[in-house]
DNA sequence: CCATGTGGTCAGAGGATCTGACTATCATCG
DNA sequence: CGATGATAGTCAGATCCTCTGACCACATGG
């Protein structure tokens, strides 16, 4: 949405933080796709990410991606059919199934983890150590006010 | 896409960029329709920040919002439609139109710009001045090896 | 054991994006 | 000045993603 000065000489801080995040997004798609996954979408991809390593109820995927577990369900489907994830019943609720990855999604989310983590190194030696640190520090002071579910 | 580590107790330095960059977009977006345009998708609104004061063209439009001219210019129809920019013949270029924000296009916008203006007055005095301006060139520092059009 | 809440699915719809193909105009170079 | 290649825009078709509303099954707390 209108986030201004994108048309000007210095685009504003959060348009900046988007330019950037977005990067980092499109490397780690890309070595998504390196990896032999094809057939992963963006989105699809995007929702793979927050599968933790036990397992994720479907909602609480839905949650975390901020879409509605309706959409959630339907990419779960859709990676379910591609052998990336699986779903499985939750022992504690009978209701409940836990997504889980794959060996195979397993692989992919690996070298997503290890395309972001080069990132950013790379970010590192080109801000040096210090700047880098302090850019940690300053966006965690900055999640309080921007995130609504911290 | 896999932008890991979102399931963690500390996202990394990308997921918190996208986080904040996301909630200032949402407060603009929410400032546009409060400034009554109730028909504009947060889509259109993100395209229509985009337009110059002179009028900018549509693949132009297309390029910042990193989407092909066709869907720029589906968008731009929409927005025709509902009253928010007009197209006006480029008098340097016979092929091309000139996308151009109506009065009620540039007052939606204005009220958008306050908004992130105000947001980022927030977010300084969360950090304190000299966090903020180390913010600010740390994400300039950043933009060329983030930005591919930089 | 009933009322309320939660996890998940089904059905239907709309929005946003893409690729490919085409026309009109511009710009360049012989 | 005419031919050639690039650029601005549109049309057509398809796909992907997301949403709302409704519904069922199970869980939890009086």
């Amino acid at each position: 949405m209108p986030d201004d000065s994108s048309t000007e000489d210095q685009p504003n801080v959060g348009v900046l933080m988007y330019v950037a995040a977005r990067s980092l997004e499109a490397r780690a798609y890309d070595a998504v796709v390196a990896a032999g996954a094809v057939d992963v979408t963006p989105t699809q991809a995007r929702l793979m990410a927050q599968v933790d390593p036990d397992g994720t109820r479907t909602v609480t995927l839905a949650a975390r991606a901020r879409i509605t577990k309706q959409s959630a369900g339907f990419l779960v489907d859709q990676l379910e059919r591609a052998g990336y994830v699986e779903r499985v019943p939750d022992p504690a609720d009978g209701r409940a199934k836990l997504v889980r990855l794959t060996r195979r999604g397993r692989a992919v989310g690996d070298a997503a983890d290890a395309v972001v983590a080069e990132s950013l190194r790379e970010w590192e030696q080109h801000l040096g150590a210090a700047r880098m640190r302090a850019l940690e520090e300053t966006m965690r002071l900055l999640r309080p006010i921007t995130d609504p579910w911290a």
